[in-house]
RNA sequence: GGCGCCGUACCCAAGUGGCCAAGGGGAGGGUCUGCAAAACCCUUAUUCGUGGGUUCGAUUCCCACCGGCGCCUCCA
C-alpha cells in the first residue's frame, strides 16, 4: 500500500502517502456555496475526488469522504431575496442539482454535511480561538489575529510581510492587521442570524471548513482538497485557524491536494465573471461518460482549457475502446464457457496501476487503456491468432483488465446508456437488417445504401462485416 | 509589484539526466470489403519556447529572456 505518490501543495514536492491509521484514509473536500447551477469546473474537482476515492478503495483502503455546502452566506441571502424564496430553499435547490449532476457523470458520493447543521461545532471552535488569544471580539463580529500563528502562509508561501505590500484591499479600521480574517460575522437586520457568545450573527467562510473536517475526522486527517483556486486565502486561512485551535501540536491536514482551474476562451471558468458552461446544459449536448472522460484526459492538477473540439476528441476516443469492448464479448460469445487467463493482460495492469500510483495520473493511465484496446483488437483482426486455442481465454482477461480500467477505477461505462424501448427496438432493427442484407444478396446495392444512409441520419450505424451486420447508436 | 505554474508534432497531451520522446484526435497512403464503417499496417517531433551554464551526456537540473496562465478580492 505505500507505493503510492501525492503531490502535496504544502511541501510542493511527491510524497509517498502513509495514512494517519493503517488501512483507513479520511479526506475532505472544499464543497461549493448552492446559489447557482454547478458549472464544468465544480464537476472537475467532483470527479477527481471520486476517482481519488476510487483508486484508495482498490489499493484497500476503507475511505471517509466528507465534503461540505456552505448554505449560509452572502451570496445566498442576496439569490434569496431575487427568486423571493428562503436561504433553505435556496440552499436545497441548488444542492440538489448539484448532487444530480454529480451523480449522473458516475461519482459516488461523499458524505455531505451543512454548515446550518453544525453550528454548534462552529461556535465552539471559534469560542475556543477567543479563548486562548488567537481571535479578538468587535462589535460583535469575531476576528482571527494573523500575527498570532507565526507560520501564517506556509501554504501558499508568501509571508505576511508580502501580502501587505500588495495588498489592494480596503482595510476594515476595526481590524487589527489588515489580514485578519472573520471567524463571525455580526447579524445585519433580516438575515438570517444563529444565536452565539457575540451575540446573533452567522460563520465566516473559512472556519466551517475548519470546524466541519475538524468534528467530521478528527484532527491531522489525511487528505484536504480543493481548487487551486482555495489555497489562499481559504485553506490558508484554514490552516491557521485549525492549528491555533489544535494548539499548534497537531497538523490540521496532512497532504493538500489541488487540481487545476476550467478555462473557457483562455480565462477561468467562474460564476464570479460569468464565464462558465453549466454542466447541465452539458449534459444535453454530450453524454456524462464522454464528459467525464474529458475530465481525465489531462492530469488533475493541468489547467484544462474547455472546448467542444476537446468533447469531439473524447467521444471519438471513448468510441474507440468501446467498439473494441464489444468485439470482444461479441467475440466470446461464440466461445462460451471460457474463463478468462489474467497472464498477457497482466503488464498492461501492472502499467496502468504504476500510472495511478504516480498521484493519479489518468491521462497516462489512458494511454495505457489504448494499448490494452490495440492489443485486443489485434487478437480479434487477425484471424491466425483469433483461432488459437488460447485466445478466447486470453481476450477474456484482457477484457477484464480492460472494463477495470474504464469502469472500476475510471468510472466511465463501456456501455451507452441502454435507451428506453431497447426490446422493441432490437427486434425492429433486427429486421431492418434483414431485409436489407435480402437487397444486398441480390445485389441492390443502392436500396441498401440508402437504408443505411437514412439510418445514419438518424444516428444509427449500420456496420457490415463477413460475419453480419451490426448496429448501434451513434 | 509579490507568490506560484506552464510553453513537447497540425490539435490535445504524458514523460524521463543517456534505451525508437507514451497515448488520443486529425490528416495522407495501404490491407480487408460491392461500397461505407470498424479494425489492422505504414507515414505525420534527428526534436521538446529562445539564449547561456552545470554535466561524459539535458527536453528533463540552474540562470536569463520571450510568451501564456493562476493566486494576491468572492471563487471549485
Amino acid at each position: 500500500m505505500a507505493e503510492l505518490v501525492i503531490y502535496n501543495t504544502l511541501t510542493r514536492t511527491e510524497e509517498p502517502f502513509i495514512p494517519r491509521e493503517p488501512g483507513k484514509v479520511a479526506m475532505y473536500a472544499c464543497g461549493l456555496t448552492p446559489q447557482a447551477p454547478a458549472h464544468v469546473g465544480h464537476m472537475r474537482g467532483v470527479v477527481v475526488m471520486d476517482i481519488v476515492q476510487r483508486w484508495f478503495e482498490q489499493l484497500g483502503y476503507t475511505v471517509n469522504f466528507v465534503q461540505n455546502f456552505t448554505d449560509i452566506d452572502d451570496k445566498i441571502i442576496r439569490r434569496a431575496n431575487e427568486e423571493g424564496i428562503s436561504t433553505t430553499e435556496v440552499a436545497e435547490k441548488y444542492s440538489k442539482m448539484y448532487v444530480e449532476d454529480a451523480e449522473a457523470l458516475g461519482v459516488r458520493l461523499p458524505r455531505f454535511v451543512k454548515v446550518t447543521e453544525n453550528m454548534d461545532a462552529i461556535i465552539e471552535v471559534v469560542q475556543r480561538l477567543v479563548k486562548d488569544g488567537y481571535a479578538y471580539v468587535v462589535d460583535g463580529d469575531v476576528y482571527f489575529e494573523v500575527n498570532k500563528f507565526p507560520e501564517y502562509g506556509k501554504l501558499s508561501g508568501r509571508s505576511v510581510e508580502e501580502m501587505q505590500a500588495g495588498a489592494r484591499i480596503e482595510v476594515d479600521e476595526r481590524k487589527r492587521n489588515p489580514e485578519d480574517f472573520a471567524l463571525w460575522k455580526a447579524a445585519k437586520p433580516n438575515e438570517p442570524a444563529w444565536d452565539s457568545p457575540w451575540g446573533k450573527g452567522r460563520p465566516g467562510w473559512h472556519i466551517e471548513c475548519s470546524a466541519l473536517s475538524l468534528k467530521y475526522l478528527g484532527a491531522a486527517f489525511d487528505i484536504h482538497a480543493g481548487g487551486m483556486d482555495l489555497i489562499f486565502p481559504h485553506h490558508e486561512n484554514e490552516i491557521a485557524q485549525s492549528e491555533a485551535y489544535l494548539h499548534c501540536q497537531q497538523p490540521f491536514a496532512r497532504y493538500w491536494l489541488h487540481w487545476g482551474p476550467v478555462r473557457l476562451r483562455q480565462e477561468k471558468m467562474s460564476k464570479s465573471t460569468g464565464v462558465v458552461v453549466p454542466i447541465r446544459e452539458l449534459r444535453q449536448q454530450y453524454e456524462p461518460a464522454v464528459i467525464r472522460y474529458f475530465l481525465l484526459t489531462v492530469h488533475y492538477r493541468t489547467p484544462l482549457e474547455f472546448s467542444y473540439e476537446r468533447l469531439d476528441e473524447a467521444k471519438s476516443a471513448l468510441e474507440r475502446i468501446r467498439t473494441a469492448y464489444q468485439r470482444g464479448q461479441a467475440f466470446l460469445r461464440e466461445h462460451r464457457g471460457t474463463s478468462a487467463d489474467p497472464v498477457v493482460a497482466e503488464p498492461y495492469v501492472q502499467q496502468f496501476r504504476a500510472s495511478m500510483n504516480h498521484d493519479f495520473n489518468t491521462a497516462q493511465a489512458l494511454a495505457t487503456v489504448f494499448e490494452t484496446v490495440h492489443e485486443i483488437n489485434t487478437r480479434l483482426n487477425t484471424p491466425e491468432i483469433a483461432a488459437l486455442p488460447k485466445t478466447p481465454a486470453e481476450t477474456a482477461g484482457l477484457l477484464d483488465a480492460l472494463q477495470w480500467m474504464m469502469e472500476t477505477v475510471l468510472g466511465v461505462p463501456l456501455h451507452q446508456p441502454a435507451t428506453a424501448h431497447s426490446e422493441t427496438l432490437e427486434q425492429l432493427m433486427q429486421h431492418v437488417i434483414a431485409w436489407r442484407q435480402e437487397l444486398r444478396s441480390r445485389k441492390l446495392y443502392d436500396l441498401a445504401d440508402r437504408i443505411r444512409d437514412d439510418l445514419k441520419a438518424m444516428g444509427i450505424l449500420l456496420e457490415d462485416s463477413p460475419q453480419g451486420t451490426t448496429w448501434r447508436i451513434a
